[in-house]
DNA sequence: GAGCGCCTCTTAAAATGTTTAATTAAAAGA
DNA sequence: TCTTTTAATTAAACATTTTAAGAGGCGCTC
């Protein structure tokens, strides 16, 4: 950019030599962490021929093959639909195929296929590599409280984001 | 066969009860956080009319108005055209006005309306409610840590992420 | 064993968010 | 004055997501 940052614009809330961080900072820097991790692991997945957003299936589907379409979904945090489409997409693509499943034909059964199982370790090396990016100059000890709050915070907002259930009679 | 190693010589992710998170961890929870986080926070900002992403433009007007529309998307992290497209519809909802600058016509400013100014606090307090679920059983000093490594990571991703001066040909 | 309800997935329609490329307008500089 | 650069917008395209509605199959009851 070709502006200059002055160093003093403003000073908001914070020491200018502690960076005393409350809790109001946290779902800004979030969301900012989020999107630009989100940005360079695109990148990194375009090399495959991967959309961002497609990689948590292959993933999924590498820990236990054959899971079905509303499993992926209910794993992943989307609707049925958007992981019918997601699903149509890849398997256009020849990373993966369905197959009705041989005791309940309701069910879908998702697989990998040669390619989408070649594209695992493309897909954990990107990951990886956008990890290491990211935590440049952590200590070991920072990394595992992180991953520790983070699914700390995924667990408590989803406590209360699906009220799963509720039992009205029993 | 699709399985990885079942006995846990790494025990990444099997053992439940030890939560030995290594940095493979890392970019699955956050995303996984962060979206948990933007469902809730789109739940409360809903009541204000606003979707999600939206907000930002509201907080940043409120820190400081009249901010131009490519400072707004610098900020934010979201190419010019967005920008443009945000702003419009949240001219259109009434939230923020648009005005030319009087002394470089080429610059948009925008500026909160009373609207969007009375907004503010109602996103701060779905944003803080929204917190402080997240955040439940936490104490102080994990919040700050968390807060500080989160924005680390950002830096990090960005620092890569835009090779600002690239000096091809010369 | 026929019908009814429920479950699973899919299709359809609509909205949002995002990007690149091209266009318009205005300031800056030679 | 003419050219170049900058800021914002428009246009076209695509990905993602949602709700609502439809199609098919399973299980249970009578």
């Amino acid at each position: 950019m070709g502006k200059k940052h002055k160093d003093g614009k403003k000073q908001k809330s914070k020491k200018k030599d502690q960076t005393e961080y409350t809790v109001a900072d946290l779902s800004p820097a979030l969301t900012q962490a989020a999107r630009s991790m989100r940005t360079v692991l695109s990148r990194n997945l375009l090399d495959s021929g991967l959309y961002a957003g497609q990689d948590g299936v292959i993933l999924s589907l590498a820990e236990a093959d054959g899971m079905t379409a509303g499993g992926l979904a209910q794993k992943l945090g989307v609707k049925a639909p958007t992981m019918t489409r997601t699903i149509g997409r890849m398997e256009a693509q020849g990373f993966l195929e369905r197959k009705a499943d041989a005791d309940d034909a309701r069910l879908t059964k998702v697989y990998l296929t040669e390619l989408g199982r070649g594209s695992v370790k493309a897909i954990e090396m990107g990951s990886a590599a956008c990890d290491a990016l990211a935590t440049q100059a952590f200590t070991e000890k920072e990394i595992r409280n992180l991953v520790r709050l983070l699914k700390a915070i995924d667990a408590n907002l989803q406590a209360e984001a699906v009220p799963l259930d509720e039992p009205d009679e029993n």
